[in-house]
DNA sequence: TGATCCATGTAAGCCGTTACATGATTGG
DNA sequence: CCAATCATGTAACGGCTTACATGGATCA
């Protein structure tokens, strides 16, 4: 049994290698890359997490590191993707674990939108609507800028499109929800209850 | 300062207080209501996170505990939201913490269609498909049983939207990304690289 | 007769965040 | 002059999942 050990790719180090994927990279690279990018769908990770993956992928031959030094500033290390890499990524890609899901905090807000103040679920609908808004902007501005290929504009697409709707049902229903909630003058009532 | 030492409440402690709201259950039953129930958009939480949630919340008054005997099985203890629970949920949905977020290994694949197998493609296409059809309906079969109130509606609506309008992008669009990754034909230029 | 439902809980361990430690350079 | 950017890393702590432990009742 000579087989290697493939995978075993935690989500950070699956990220890295992903990223990597399109050229070499620093840590702090790809943290930004992270955040930024189109790669903000998977997971946002931190220094403290994207580090020590990138530690345990070059000792596990998934990336080499080649060190550029700077005055006044730490070595920079820059990680290059190995063709070892490149298979686990594509390993890890194929038997594709989980499925997506959304975590909406917003959403539990609305759920009790009868119960919580009206300046709660106002202020929460417009920090969503501004949110959703400049993500739009974002996805249009990334997609406008820089060349993709085709699989990275249907992917800005998809994102845009599923934005758009969100968009389109809170302009529609807000003030619906907003109604929900215990008018300004009904506070008595829930200070009373 | 005498103030209580509200929240604290990690987010299973909260979807726990979000699903006893509506009335007594049990920590089986909250599991439950949390993968099945339109509470799904937040946390589904396992039995290892929410019987120390609910033991923890009983400790510090937020929720009461009644045991019901059963014969044959562990007494049920059912739990009941107190007023103090009320307001710390209360308190914990105002101070609104974190964005929505997607967590999307599909778009991860789809961004590397170029690169896997076409089959791998076209089975987490026609996965995706499966699953957003399958929550479509499921949706609308909450939505139709049993009542709701304004706002569980407000969100189902939501979430049938998005939904919708990610299926319509899939179905308009799974072509073209299929498309996009390497022909059967093309096999070997994947081995031979 | 074998899986699934009911029903509770503990212990180990993974994976990740937060905070810390350090510090020059650049832009507003 | 202050904030942000660049740049790497460690240590402590937290929360959640997984696996374990137990076992009768019900349904196919």
């Amino acid at each position: 049994m000579t087989e290697r050990d493939t995978d075993n790719l935690s989500p950070v180090a699956t990220l890295c290698l992903a990223i990597l994927h399109h050229g070499e990279a620093t840590g702090y690279e790809i943290k930004k890359a992270s955040v930024e990018g189109d790669f903000s769908y998977f997971v946002d990770a931190s220094y403290g997490s994207i580090y020590p993956a990138l530690a345990r992928l070059a000792n596990d031959g998934h990336v080499t590191q080649r060190e550029e030094l700077q005055s006044g500033r730490p070595a920079r290390k820059v990680y290059s993707i190995t063709r070892r890499g490149r298979d686990a990524l594509i390993a890890a890609l194929s038997a594709m674990p989980g499925e997506d899901q959304f975590r909406s905090p917003f959403l539990l807000v609305a759920k009790f939108a009868g119960e919580v103040p009206r300046s709660v679920v106002e202020a929460a609908v417009a920090e969503r609507r501004r949110w959703l808004t400049s993500e739009i902007a974002h996805l249009e501005e990334i997609a406008s800028a820089g060349e993709h290929d085709e699989a990275a504009r249907w992917i800005l697409g998809y994102g845009r499109v599923c934005m758009t709707a969100s968009l389109a049902y809170l302009d529609a229903n807000a003030a619906a929800l907003i109604a929900v909630a215990p008018a300004p003058a009904d506070a008595r009532k829930l200070a009373a209850e």
